[in-house]
DNA sequence: GACGTGAGAATGAACGTTCATTATGATGCT
DNA sequence: AGCATCATAATGAACGTTCATTCTCACGTC
C-alpha cells in the first residue's frame, strides 16, 4: 500500500515538475518565441539546470508539444466544467467570456506562435487540428440545439464565428492596446443573430450580385 | 548621358538582385519559416553564394524586413491600381477577390509567420502596423462613402471585417484543404449587410442580454 | 550501497557573418 | 584591335559564437 502511495507520489512529483517547466516555457515563449528561446533561458526561468530539463522532456521540441497538449487539455477541461455547471448556452457564453473578453496578450501571442509553428511542424499541426476539430464539433452541436430559426446552418455559422475568433486572437497579439471586450461582444452578437436567422444568407462564392 | 544610363542600370540591377533574393526568401520562409531557414538555404535557393547576399542585405533580419516591406508596398500598389481602374466599390471587391478568394496557402503561411514575428520584433511590428493602419484608413473611408444606412458605423464595420479577414488567413494557413472562396463570399455578404444596416447592432461589451 | 534527483561543465554540430581571393566586364589608352 | 586598369560582383572557406544535448559527479534518501 505504501508502495502504491510512493508510486503515486512519484508520478505526481514528476507531473508537477513537468507543469513547472511548462509554466516556465510559457513565459519564455511569450517573451521570445519558441525559436529564440534557448534551453538555458528555459532552465533559468524554471530555476533548474539545463540538463535536468531532459529528465522531464525528451527534447526542446517535446516541450513545445507538451505546451500545445496542455493548452488543448485545458480547453477541454474548461468546456467540461462550464457544461457541468449550467446549460449549454451558458457554457458557450462563458467560453466566449473566458477566451475572448478576458484574453491576455500573452495568451494571444502564444496562440499565434502555435499556429505559425503548426504550419510546418506536423506534430504541432496534429495537436492544433485536433483542438480545432473538437471545438468545431462542440460548437456546431450546440448551435444546432440552440438555433431558433429553421434556416440556421450550424456549420456555416461556425465557419463564420471561427474566423472571427481567430482574427480576434491575431488582433490581440499584434497590438498591446487592443481591447478584446468589444470584439467579444460583437462575437456574441454575431452568434445570436446567426442562431435567430437574422444573418444574411451567403450566395455563391464567385460571380456578381444575383439580385 | 551614358553615365546617367549606367547609373540607372546599376540601380535597377541591384534592385533586381534584391527582388530575386526576396523571391528566394519567400520560398524558403514558406517552407521552413524564418528561424529554420539558414543563410545557406537562402543562398542555394537564390543560386548564389552566402557571402554575396550580404552585398544586398545587411543581415538575415534585413531580408525579413525587406520581405515585409515589399508585401506592404505591393498591397498599396494593388489598391492604387484597382482604384485607378474603376469605382471604389469595385476596388474593394477586387481586393477581397485577390486577397481572399484567390489566396494561396503560401501567402497565408507567410502572413501568419509575419504576424508571429511582429509580436516581438519591433521593426516588423512597425511595418505590419503601418500596413494595418493604411488598410484601416482606406476601408473606413470607403465604408463611410458607400454606406446606404444612416446607422452604419464604418469603424465598427471595419473592426468586424478586419477580424474576419485575419481569421480567414489563419484558417487558410492551418489547413491545406481549406477553401477560401466561401469565406470570401461570407466576407462580402457581411460587408454588404453592414453597409446596408442589416447587421445587428452590438450592445455593451459586458453584462447579460438587456432585453 | 543503490537509486532517484539534480547541478553544471563539456561537447560538438550548426549557423550567421566575414574576408581574402577570384571572375567579369566596362573604360580608356596606345 | 589589343591591352592595362579598375570597379563591381561573386565565391566559398574559415571564424567565432551559440545552443541543444550529453556527461560526470555530487547529494540525499531508503
Amino acid at each position: 500500500m505504501s508502495g502504491a502511495v510512493a508510486v503515486a507520489e512519484v508520478r505526481s512529483a514528476q507531473a508537477q515538475r513537468r507543469e513547472h517547466i511548462l509554466d516556465a516555457a510559457e513565459s519564455c515563449f511569450v517573451r521570445n518565441g519558441f525559436h529564440r528561446t534557448t534551453m538555458q533561458d528555459l532552465a533559468r526561468e524554471a530555476g533548474m539546470s539545463p540538463g535536468n530539463i531532459y529528465r522531464y522532456f525528451e527534447s526542446k521540441e517535446a516541450v513545445v508539444r507538451g505546451l500545445a497538449e496542455r493548452d488543448r487539455e485545458r480547453g477541454m477541461a474548461l468546456v467540461a466544467e462550464f457544461e457541468r455547471a449550467g446549460d449549454r448556452r451558458g457554457a458557450l457564453l462563458r467560453i466566449i467570456e473566458h477566451y475572448f473578453a478576458h484574453m491576455t496578450r500573452e495568451d494571444a501571442v502564444l496562440r499565434v506562435d502555435l499556429w505559425s509553428e503548426a504550419t510546418r511542424n506536423p506534430d504541432i499541426a496534429a495537436l492544433v487540428e485536433q483542438g480545432e476539430d473538437e471545438a468545431r464539433c462542440w460548437m456546431t452541436e450546440i448551435f444546432a440545439a440552440l438555433a431558433t430559426a429553421p434556416d440556421c446552418d450550424p456549420v456555416a455559422l461556425h465557419a463564420l464565428l471561427d474566423a472571427q475568433m481567430k482574427g480576434i486572437v491575431v488582433a490581440r497579439a499584434l497590438s498591446s492596446t487592443y481591447d478584446p471586450a468589444p470584439a467579444a461582444a460583437r462575437l456574441r452578437t454575431l452568434m445570436d443573430a446567426g442562431l435567430e436567422g437574422r444573418l444574411p444568407a451567403t450566395a455563391r462564392p464567385l460571380g456578381e450580385t444575383a439580385s
